[in-house]
DNA sequence: GGGACAAGT
DNA sequence: ATGGGACTTGTCCCA
């Protein structure tokens, strides 16, 4: 058990592992405060603490609907205390101490805190510190940030082993059929809280992203609580009427299907299909998967050439997608109380530093095809309101020639020349009127391939041309290009040697496959060294865009909302007449945020303007 | 629960 | 002989 890693944890641990055999909680007190004497002599002493670690009781409902029902807290010198929440009130010594601008308000996971409280209509004031994404900063790699793997990791604490049972569902109502067991639980896991925090913010320290967390990481929590709570409106109608299109086309593709196979099979079924097309057709496999042939989109379009039913499949991939992910699923998820959707975007999840958004995952609603539009149609903009989409416009490029400090490539976004073009004249050596469509098209696929950590097979497949074809052209980009060149050497090199790699704002991601004896596993990791400061510096860059924005907007124009966030874009609903300022506000913050980060070539934001999403796309 | 596939940036 | 440009989430199939 690899309990004590380092010495200096040894005091902390005696302190926090049970002593008897026998499991038990953490030694703290646990007192619950049922009256203002009870509250006023916890909250006196708490404040002094300069830490209150907070777990909430909650009721079934999750996320925006979530409600409080009681409050665990923990302070440095070891208190544990539960707090009542009784249908709205609290009493007010603690509600004091929450709004308390002093002290520092921990939690694993804030966010759902933050919500609760706010539902509440309790104000959660301080700095906050999340252990969740404390654990995330220190190794984005990690698949899941549990309070009890982090309790374990880095406490040497087993947290929960004696409450696997009798842990079931939360009540309706805590205090009509009061569960000891979940006041216990949560009395703990505030009381773990309060230990992990100087540890892990020593640890921040040390690696040098103490103030990403406590500058962007944490202001951004209630940024996002926000976003989540404001929700998206959706026009169901829009959908309903979709739905029955898309049967009906949906029906008879598989009747053409069926006659072009010579049989009905299920179309969904990966395993059907290869053997309707290879087996029973006698087409030529492409390449195989792990259980079989594949039958994925570059496979299909080979044979296309072939035979009809491959084109016919695609066909039938693409609507039956649109469908059953977007068309049919978005409508259950509308919220009946806002009457809209509202996604959870998780700050701990993506290795890269972005976010993610799940439940339902708004970052990749469709916006290619007929179909793909019509369903952005369906999110639109309150009554009285537009939505304001802000794209930033060439990011990744931009913070290429930012770490690369290529000076030709900075030339290109100094002069506010379009990248793709810029880079189709050096590669293919022509003036600029002489770049057609198609040489622009190679040249945008190229630089993605730089950013991504291109490979002459990757670039080939994409672009329909030969290897040697491929790696002409990646030769060429590097030979004009030199200093992005050196910035791949340098970042992979310095990847091996430190184990990591760093965004603007001294973000971490190990790459451990840099140190695999697999060639296969290493050049994965060469990728990665290359992508994830590119990737991981554009989120930064948003994160502290979303914190200057909201901030602004909460003090000039409250009534715009944020309501997503896209990678590199930001989504707002505004009324119709504060439209204009809206606008000017989200551009130039946005904008700024270059400047405020030292990079070395201006950002340039696109604005879009709409009813609905398709029309606010830039 | 994992694999294949497909949607986005 | 063949396969790898990055990062996600959701749906469906199938063991």
């Amino acid at each position: 058990m690899p309990l004590l890693k380092e010495l200096e944890f040894s005091t902390l641990l005696k302190t926090l592992l049970p002593t008897s055999t026998e499991e038990q909680a953490i030694g703290v007190d646990v007192e619950t405060i049922r009256d203002e004497t009870g509250a006023r002599r916890f909250a006196d002493q708490a404040a002094r603490q300069g830490l209150l670690a907070i777990q909430c009781l909650l009721g079934e409902a999750t996320g925006i609907n979530a409600k409080l029902q009681g409050l665990a807290l923990s302070t440095s010198n070891g208190q544990t205390v539960l707090g009542v929440v009784e249908g709205r009130t609290l009493f007010n010594p603690l509600r004091e101490l929450l709004r308390n601008p002093t002290l520092i308000k921990a939690a694993h996971d804030l966010k759902p805190v933050w919500l609760a409280m706010q539902r509440a209509g309790l104000e959660l004031g301080g700095p906050g510190f999340d252990t969740m994404i404390a654990t995330y900063l220190l190794n984005p790699n990690r698949r899941g940030h549990t309070l009890e793997s982090v309790a374990f990791e880095v406490l040497g604490y087993r947290l929960g082993a004696h409450q696997a049972a009798g842990s079931a569902k939360p009540p309706k109502d805590l205090f009509e059929q009061a569960d000891p067991s979940r006041f216990k639980q949560a009395a703990e896991t505030a009381a773990v809280v309060v230990k992990l925090v100087p540890v892990l913010k020593e640890r921040l320290e040390e690696q040098g992203s103490l103030r990403l967390f406590e500058e962007v990481e944490m202001p951004l929590v209630p940024v996002l609580a926000e976003i989540e709570r404001n929700g998206f409106a959706l026009d169901v109608r829009v959908l309903e009427a979709m739905s029955k299109e898309l049967e009906r086309e949906l029906d008879r593709m598989i009747e053409t299907i069926g006659r072009l196979a010579g049989g009905e099979f299920n179309i969904n079924s990966p395993k059907q299909l290869a053997t309707v097309l290879f087996d029973k057709l006698g087409l030529k496999p492409i390449r195989k998967t792990k259980t079989g042939y594949s039958t994925d989109e570059d496979t299909l379009t080979q044979l296309a050439t072939q035979h009809e039913l491959p084109a016919q499949i695609l066909n039938y991939r693409t609507l039956s997608k649109l469908k059953s992910t977007y068309v049919d699923a978005l409508p259950e998820l509308v919220n009946p109380e806002t009457g809209r959707l509202h996604t959870s975007l998780n700050q701990t999840v993506a290795a890269t530093g972005r976010l993610s958004s799940a439940d339902p995952n708004l970052q990749n609603i469709p916006v290619k095809g007929e179909y793909g539009l019509r369903i952005r149609e369906a999110f639109v903009a309150a009554p009285g309101h537009t939505l304001l989409c802000a794209d930033y416009s060439q990011i990744e490029p931009r913070i290429l020639a930012h770490l690369s400090q290529d000076e030709r490539l900075l030339r290109v976004f100094e002069r506010g020349e379009d990248i793709h073009t810029a880079t189709a004249v050096e590669i293919f050596k022509l003036s600029p009127e002489l770049i057609t469509k198609e040489m622009r098209r190679a040249a945008k696929t190229v630089v993605f391939g730089i950013v991504y950590g291109i490979s002459p097979f990757g670039l080939s497949q994409n672009i329909g041309v030969s290897q040697q074809e491929a790696k002409k052209y990646i030769d060429a980009y590097f030979e004009r290009y030199a200093g992005v060149r050196a910035l791949m050497d340098r970042t992979i090199a310095e990847a091996k040697e430190k184990g990591y790699t760093t965004t603007i704002l001294g973000r971490r991601r190990p790459i451990p496959e840099l140190q695999s004896s697999d060639p296969t596993q290493r050049g994965f990791g060469e990728r990665m060294a290359v992508n994830s400061p590119i990737q991981g510096s554009a989120a930064d860059l948003i994160k502290v865009a979303m914190i200057a924005v909201s901030k602004r907007l909460h003090e000039e124009l409250p009534s715009t909302k944020m309501i997503l966030q896209v990678h590199d874009e930001l989504i707002f609903e505004t009324p119709e007449k504060d439209l204009e300022k809206a606008k000017q506000l989200v551009k130039s913050e946005m904008e700024a945020t270059g400047t405020k980060l030292g990079l070395s070539v201006p950002l340039k934001v696109d604005l879009g303007v709409g009813r609905n999403w398709r029309e606010a796309h830039p």
